[in-house]
DNA sequence: TATACATTTCGATAAAAAGCGATATAGATA
DNA sequence: TATCTATATCGCTTTTTATCGAAATGTATA
């Protein structure tokens, strides 16, 4: 992290608006997801951000899985389940790299 | 600036390679269009950056719209040429609402 | 006014991204 | 093993974006 072509895919993966509020979700999950039967520090568990979204499961699955390529989030498979959460140091140097590109 | 749909024009702006390499080269115009015979002052006019992109005159045009609109350059038309520079103010905005949102 | 030059706009095609339902995969449980 | 739940992947259609050449616009100049 950060050279172009990560700078590339995660500004990609930024272009869209329902992407950047599923991370605006992540970043207070007790707020948007307090409903999810399991706890929040794992992430939040792709059904619940596809009920938010409104779109269709597969839509979101594929929205999730740009922002995981980009890495701007992680994921954790725990039985059925995949729980995604920020990766706040990628976002992080993300920003600085930008910040300095721009 | 930077309300929401702002941003999302100047995501989106900043989504294609060719835009962001638009924008590092007006950042150092003397480095990049030393050639051009006007003032380099005034901004860089449209030819000189066709000339760089190897992209046709008409997408070239397209991407310096794309740009322009998202408030990412600002253009002063002297004569027949249009001079485009970045806009640095609007540039440091984005980077600064971006760096609180995400 | 006629012509030349710089740039934008138009019309069309091609390529990329978004969206959906259906199917596949993987783990859990009866 | 059979079935249920959660998620990813596939195949397809629609929408958006990129690209080009040609035509239009606007300015300068002979």
């Amino acid at each position: 992290m950060t050279d172009s072509s990560e700078i590339d895919a995660i500004i990609k993966a930024l272009a869209h608006p329902v992407r950047r509020q599923i991370l605006a979700w992540l970043k207070e999950p007790e707020e948007w997801f307090a409903e999810q039967a399991h706890p929040l520090d794992y992430g939040v568990c792709a059904g619940m951000i596809d009920k938010r979204t409104g779109l269709s499961q597969s839509t979101t699955s594929a929205h999730l899985s740009t922002l995981q390529k980009a890495g701007l989030v992680e994921t954790q498979r725990i039985g059925q389940w995949i729980y995604y959460k920020r990766n706040e140091a990628n976002i992080q140097a993300f920003l600085e790299a930008i910040g300095e590109s721009l």
